[in-house]
DNA sequence: AATGATAATGAGAACGATTTGCGAAAAGTC
DNA sequence: GACTTTTCGCAAATCGTTCTCATTATCATT
């Protein structure tokens, strides 16, 4: 049931040894319902390991990025955020007021993009779609 | 005929003191056929002006886009990239080969991307839409 | 053209996020 | 349990960008 668990197994499949500083942060990133920052991450993952440092939440997140674990999100130039990659593919939506962000996923969006880059020649890699707004003041 | 005079006018009117740097600031940008660093402009800037210098060039750019002169692009995570503003909004197309920016623009996309903001109760203040591709390899 | 008030400049230090070098510690293997 | 290799924590290094501050340039006024 403990999803854990599963993700223990997933990093032993890819040959990469499992440590705890490892699985705190991997707990850290299932549990997180936001989309922390480095240093949100090291902080909550201390919580569970106090003996995690900096370098290997970076280290880390590098690696699992590489694996496709995690996605690395670098909204608006104040360091990046990340979430696990789990679901489906989503883009965002920035509230600039609380800094929260909202999923959605269009796809007719997507369908026109990959329409727009067919006739400029292109196949697309991948993309990004970020939406900066403001929820209007009640009247 | 140049229409450099007619950015100086427009610094003019906007209160700011028209110095040489930003003359030649402004020139690099007014002749850049692409989408350049603020490194690579402190070295053409200098090649008009020697005098030019990095703190220059970023305050400079810093004021232009407040102004709403410039478009600061935040692509993938290496430095910001600059543009004059003065065209119609576009998006961008990255080739991730060569780094190459192309210009698109979809009235359709920008359409949906307010309906779906709407639906989620925002308002877009601005957005982001940037496609990572590569030109398929003649078979 | 000289003056003076004020804004802009260059040089380099400082910054924040991230990365790296290195010796010590832990993981997985036998 | 000893051995090999990976990962670790720490602190120093990096990178793009911003800031500090003493100096210089702009521009309105003579």
């Amino acid at each position: 049931m403990n999803n854990d668990a599963q993700l223990e197994t997933d990093l032993r499949a890819e040959g990469v040894r499992v440590t705890r500083q490892r699985l705190a942060i991997l707990h850290v990133l299932r549990s997180a319902a936001d989309h922390p920052r480095a240093e949100e991450l090291l902080t909550r993952a201390k919580e569970q390991d106090p003996s995690v440092s900096q370098a290997t939440v970076y280290r880390t997140l590098a690696m699992l990025e590489k694996a496709g674990t995690v996605l690395k999100n670098e909204f608006d130039g104040a360091g990046a955020r990340y979430e696990l990659a789990g679901g489906a593919h989503h883009d965002h939506l920035i509230d600039l007021d609380t800094g929260e962000v909202i999923e959605f996923h269009s796809q007719k969006i997507e369908r026109l993009q990959a329409e727009i880059a067919a006739e400029l020649g292109y196949d697309i890699e991948w993309h990004r779609l970020e939406l900066y707004g403001r929820r209007p003041k009640a009247g």
